[in-house]
DNA sequence: TAAAAATACTCCATAGGTATTTTAT
DNA sequence: ATAAAATACCTATGGAGTATTTTTA
């Protein structure tokens, strides 16, 4: 299951038209048909009812609305947390210093520093 | 980003193997390497410390693991939900009556319960 | 030299687009 | 006759496997 099947998924849920949605989504409604199709079937629960006219929410398709659309939400303030970490990490420091201590206990502390965080970027000053 | 991808990361997270990981998920090394590669260029985001030999968790990674642990679990509760929701649509239901009746108003009854409920298969005792 | 991850290469499955069909109004 | 969803068909992209390379202990 892919997330962008969920995202045409709960597109398809406001709209209630494949073509609109479809055409919003920048895909074919051919595409999106078979998205849902698959995703219908991959679950094991119908999404939709269409009649060729219409198309409507089953209640299984209420649930998932709600339920998949919080989901998202949560999943995509997951993935910004996750970026501020790694960008945190990838920060350089600086550690500024008197030249007397620079050859005593310096080497040391910065190797013992990248022991422990092999892809931070010291730079002395 | 695909559901499976998140399930090999996780086991990838416990395992930091690549070799044995991918012969647990059914894959081949190399098929897992390109999925966690592909997730972490999705992301934006290095997921774990590989040096040819080992691998370990990055402290984005860390976090992933927990999160994206409990959103697969959420994922997979709420899928059952919707399952049982759809069977109970799907479900049969049997209406016993009296010959009396038959003729009377259960057609227009069956008629309106089918207008709300399309999907609902009807039997008459 | 061995163990382990990455990569190069090939092949096939699937996803998407276009065009067509079906169906209800 | 029109609007809308499903389907058939074709193509191309990407994902998987095999084999190879790279790297470090």
């Amino acid at each position: 299951m892919d997330l962008y099947q969920l995202k045409y998924f709960l597109a398809l849920a406001k709209e209630l038209h494949f073509w609109n949605t479809a055409s919003k989504m920048n895909i074919t409604q051919s595409a999106l048909t078979r998205n849902i199709q698959s995703l219908e079937k991959e679950l094991g629960v119908q999404l939709f009812f269409r009649d060729k006219r219409n198309v409507k929410l089953t209640p299984a398709g209420i649930f998932l609305q709600e339920k998949w659309s919080a989901e998202l939400d949560q999943l995509q303030t997951i993935h910004k947390a996750a970026q501020q970490i790694h960008l945190g990490e990838m920060e350089a420091i600086k550690i500024a210093h008197p030249d007397s201590i620079s050859s005593s206990i310096l080497p040391d502390l910065i190797d013992r520093i990248l022991k422990k965080f092999p892809n931070l970027s010291i730079e002395l000053i």
